[in-house]
DNA sequence: TAAGTCGGTTCATATGTCGAACCGTTGTTC
DNA sequence: GAACAACGGTTCGACATATGAACCGACTTA
């Protein structure tokens, strides 16, 4: 691993959960020496990248990201394209909403966008999508380019006892996806959460990401899923058009299938 | 410098101007090997900091930053805080109004708003503002810590034959922005481009950053002059208050005293 | 076909990185 | 208020890692 890696992998240590970590903390986190993690981040400052509380002398995302990020909406305007959609999807089901996009093997989070009807609501505070245990990354499998397959089976990390635990497993998990035009995961990645999703397109007609719901698993009922998925159509349709592609007619296909005959799924619990 | 350092500086030469760089072209415009290069950007794409466009091979920026971008703001809502003042002034002033943040030595540009009042417009594609050339700098310079002057004379660019050339002038200008509460750049970074700046503050009573008025310097005149210093005080009072600060009130009574007594001041040109 | 570009790769060299041990400061405990 | 622990930050020799000239094959141009 390039030195230039290991300090980039500092910054994936911040999250809304934890936006402020100390030079010894980030050491344990990052599990590497504290003075190699000191220059990082001394790095990291001088670019931009981080910042100190001044009073606390903890580590910060810095206001560089900022810039940058306005970059790449300018050059990649899905965050835009995908923001209204979402909020829509969020208020009609009454869940949290989110979007990811892939990039080469890697699902990340764009963004996400809660319900205000409930207290108790699923909160998205991911930075890449585990490909085998969520809704979204379960999509891309089944959608996206074929070699995330040897990725997933690479990293078949079992988050909860629903979690695929084998190749086989996957597969058929994948399978029926494909059949279905949505991405389902059913407390694989935390107990308690109910996730649907359906894939997006973007120019070149390939997979570009996935727009899902993270459901309370104790609200989940069968009318609740029918609501989710064809909201969840309209949002995907809406999504890939602002990102200039077209929803294969496959995939079409499949949904109209999937909410004409709803077919009770087998959920794994 | 370090290798990290090296890496990340290559994300600075993407901008809304140059949004996807090829590796050849990024070697000339850094100034490095071709070799270093490649694995920079290797680095970096393997930490989703960049992307490769997929037919042309070229880099841009990629979804990483949109998600640290996203942790940067839950920490530190600036962007929010601001932008509807932005709006407001650059719908008011028909010129481009931006935000720029202070972190460290360096000021950075945070967001900006283009008027739609006039095809020919001030186009802000600014990664930093230098300090001694820009309305927003001297705002900086006049206002927040004193160090930044050191680091200011140590960076005296001439961009334009307006621009301050050495301590003595840079000096008198800041002193008189201290005395107007107004940052101030007559065509000092880009020929045909008046600014004018207010300084925010954040909960810490500090100087955290500028709001400004970049004005097509043709179009400018004492009454525009006016209606952009008020307009300003206005939204400088709102973002500081958005960013949980208050306006210190030696600030508030140069305002005052400027918008009562509009003194014509001395524009170099 | 020959010369120019491009993205990407190789390998000997030496430069920048690594981590144990060490500061000085701060805040807590008794 | 002395002893202690944890913090952010620094030093230095050993050595892992970055470096860049030269090279490769693919593609464009003339």
């Amino acid at each position: 691993m390039s030195s230039a890696a290991k300090a980039l992998t500092l910054l994936s240590h911040f999250s809304a959960a934890r936006p402020e970590i100390g030079l010894s903390q980030m050491c344990r986190i990052a599990g590497r020496d504290k003075a190699t993690t000191y220059r990082h981040l001394q790095a990291l400052e001088t670019a931009g990248f981080v910042e100190q509380n001044p009073v606390t002398k903890h580590y910060r995302l810095g206001p560089a990201v900022m810039q940058l990020a306005q970059v790449r909406e300018a050059t990649v305007p899905r965050k835009e394209g995908a923001k209204p959609a979402l909020t829509a999807l969020a208020d009609v089901t009454g869940e949290t909403a989110h979007v990811t996009v892939l990039s080469g093997d890697t699902l990340y989070g764009l963004c996400d966008c809660e319900s205000p009807h409930h207290g108790i609501r699923a909160v998205i505070d991911l930075n890449t999508f585990p490909l085998h245990a969520t809704a979204s990354g379960l999509c891309a499998l089944a959608f996206g380019p074929t070699e995330l397959f040897d990725v997933a089976k690479a990293n078949l990390k079992e988050f909860t006892k629903f979690t695929p635990a084998n190749e086989v497993d996957l597969a058929t998990l994948v399978d029926s996806i494909r059949a279905t035009g949505f991405g389902r995961a059913n407390q694989s990645y935390e107990t308690e959460i109910q996730g649907l999703s359906a894939p997006l397109f973007d120019h070149s007609g390939h997979f570009a990401g996935a727009v899902a719901v993270a459901c309370v698993a104790s609200r989940f009922t069968p009318e609740l899923e029918q609501t989710i998925k064809s909201e969840l159509v309209i949002a995907a349709r809406e999504i890939t058009r602002n990102w200039g592609g077209t929803t294969p007619a496959e995939i079409e296909a499949a949904w109209a299938r999937s909410l004409s005959h709803p077919m009770t799924l087998e959920s794994t619990p």
